[in-house]
DNA sequence: TGTACATCAGTGAACGCGCGTTCACTGATGTAC
DNA sequence: TGTACATCAGTGAACGCGCGTTCACTGATGTAC
């Protein structure tokens, strides 16, 4: 039996240690999609993906559960700042609306199991504790309110109540981006359709 | 050592062995909904649940994930079942539409995990065989395609594309039933005002 | 400049656990004669 | 009616595996003198 490390790996220099903590998120999000599901993501298998002895990640990480959170965090991160470069390459606000719900899709289309495992899926509830109006759901949904709002001001939208309009479009969009990768046969109309469609309807715009 | 067996179940009596079979696909049922994902569905927890040893379950399913299949296909029947029965309930198009959708959010209430697990969730692709149009989540579709016909020919709502904004309200009203329950700290909306809101906006009730 | 030493970034072996699955088996029950 | 036997519904021990985590450790590197 042979324990067949990584050897390409070189060590970290002085002071660089904290670059570990950086691999080993990396890997983690890797294994995610790779696998499909979150209980993939094992200390060992991290570990063999950055080439590095499973016990070297607790000089990081408390336990497992803190490396899939640290992906969640991550992720969310990410996923937030391709809503506002999405949405600030356009003009139009119609237009920066639709931008924002795509780059949603495409996070979602990219990386799938991320985004279900994003959303606490397919747990019952949400374990982490509420981290109030910075949490990162919070803060797309705040995005997309505002969206709402400036089509409203500019007069291309009649929505008399947008946080109801804003809901809907979170649960429509969410539901496409879970959906759509897992039935991969089922005759979904065009991206482009759908999405004016449901956003076109329930924000109102003329 | 011990093996503590739950001594309280009798064998069944001789032709009855099936019964065992019903009894495994109720136990793996509990147990998703009480952990919280598929992984806790393992062939040794189930068999504790029905008392039972671990290895009696082999003479019923030829392996794990055959157990899952079983419990997802049970809960598809039970779930298209309720659809049927909320929606004979009622009489009017729109009202049949609207508690048809709404079965669906009332099963997702009471099993979020059943229901995450039978979307494929958090998997990236449905690993099952595509089975057709008899395929469950089809025929909840055209429970869904059938609503919206009804209400047009009502003359009850305008909507020139009944395949688009039923697949928009699928996407709604599964995503809404996914989010609902692990995002408990999200200002929603009264659960009436949301479904009638983009089944209304979406399916053109006028 | 040389060298002892503290520090840092990891390693390797080991632990106990629960898992899926295989295997030879047991003991009650119905049935053929 | 009595009894041998086939069948059925399950059992219990064991296998090898990968897991999270703990522990004492190592060896390169920068630093103080």
């Amino acid at each position: 039996v042979t324990t067949q490390q990584n050897r390409s790996r070189p060590r970290n220099a002085r002071g660089q240690g904290s670059k570990l903590r950086d691999e080993i998120v990396s890997a983690a999000g890797r294994l995610l999609d790779e696998n499909g599901n979150a209980e993939a993501v094992t200390l060992r298998a991290v570990a063999r993906e950055v080439g590095v002895a499973a016990p070297s990640i607790y000089a990081h990480f408390p336990d497992r559960e803190a490396v899939v959170r640290a992906v969640v965090d991550r992720s969310y991160i990410e996923l937030i700042a391709a809503i506002v470069a999405a949405r600030d390459a356009e003009t139009g606000p119609v237009e920066r609306l639709e931008a924002g719900v795509r780059a949603v899709l495409r996070f979602a289309a990219d990386r799938p199991t991320h985004f279900a495992v994003m959303l606490g899926l397919p747990g019952s509830s949400d374990p982490e504790p509420n981290r109030g109006s910075t949490e990162p759901a919070t803060v797309s949904f705040q995005l997309l309110v505002d969206g709402i709002n400036d089509c409203v001001q500019a007069g291309l939208a009649h929505c008399p109540d947008p946080h109801l309009a804003a809901t809907a479009i979170m649960v429509a969009s969410h539901g496409y981006a879970l959906l759509k990768p897992r039935k991969p046969t089922f005759p979904w109309p065009p991206d482009e359709r759908l999405v004016s469609y449901f956003i076109g309807t329930l924000a109102g715009i003329e």
